[in-house]
DNA sequence: GCCAACGTTGGC
DNA sequence: GCCAACGTTGGC
């Protein structure tokens, strides 16, 4: 099967190659109850928090092919889209797909900029439609196929993400490295934070403590 | 471009 | 079900 990636689907309507169909029509006609799971759990399921969960998830700014397929989505590229809204495919890892079925409306996650020459977080986006199927694992052509995956029982899932707003600068990855280390040994918010403990991860979850943590360094002088 | 970390695959 | 080989992630 695929490997596992993340990135949503950057409907950047770029020239005339227009990509997949893409273009979830949100609003669309019939606002359809998605979510063929139905398989609502508490989202108190993966170690998750009763009340809402804050996230982090992953995107890569800067261009590169996958089969062929540009995956660059940056934080400026969301912006650009209809409504400031994307759907986040292409994850195809399951502890990733688990966070995104876990995700409830209106929460918030941050939107952080991977393997790019500035890794750090960009800015904050919100969930604006729950799990429903990622359509691009069935599309052959599509980087993320997944000929594993059937129509009547898919494998992988996705959410709509809606820009928020930028941070008030950004907040590099070097700096959160720095206060993990500090917190390792200080017992400090961000001493478990999955960035550092789940390296690889495209979809983590935040406690509330880590997510208020690193809302506050926006207050402060780039270290 | 290098390479450590780590998830997945597939032989047995 | 083990585990070595392999492929990917993603920082540097």
């Amino acid at each position: 099967m695929p490997r596992a990636r993340r990135r949503p689907a950057g409907q950047d309507m770029k020239g005339p190659e227009g990509k997949r169909s893409k273009t979830k029509n949100l609003g669309g006609a019939s606002a359809q109850v998605e979510s063929s799971s139905l398989q609502r759990t508490p989202a108190s399921e993966d170690g998750g928090e009763a009340l809402g969960s804050y996230w982090l998830m992953k995107s890569e700014p800067e261009s590169r092919l996958e089969k062929g397929v540009d995956v660059k989505f940056s934080i400026e590229d969301l912006q650009a889209q209809p409504r400031q809204t994307t759907c986040w495919d292409g994850v195809r890892n399951y502890q990733a797909r688990n966070f995104l079925r876990a995700m409830r409306l209106d929460e918030e996650a941050f939107f952080y900029h991977s393997n790019c020459r500035a890794p750090g977080i960009a800015g904050l986006v919100k969930i604006v439609k729950e799990a429903y199927p990622d359509h691009t694992q069935f599309e052959k052509n599509n980087p993320h196929y997944d000929s594993s995956s059937k129509e009547d029982n898919p494998k992988w899932s996705m959410v709509d993400v809606q820009f928020v707003r930028m941070m008030k600068r950004f907040i590099p990855l070097a700096e959160l490295r720095a206060h993990h280390q500090a917190h390792k040994a200080s017992g400090g918010p961000l001493k478990n934070m999955a960035l550092f403990t789940h390296q690889r991860l495209s979809v983590q979850r935040l406690t509330r403590e880590e997510f208020d943590f690193i809302l506050s360094l926006e207050e402060k002088e780039p270290s």
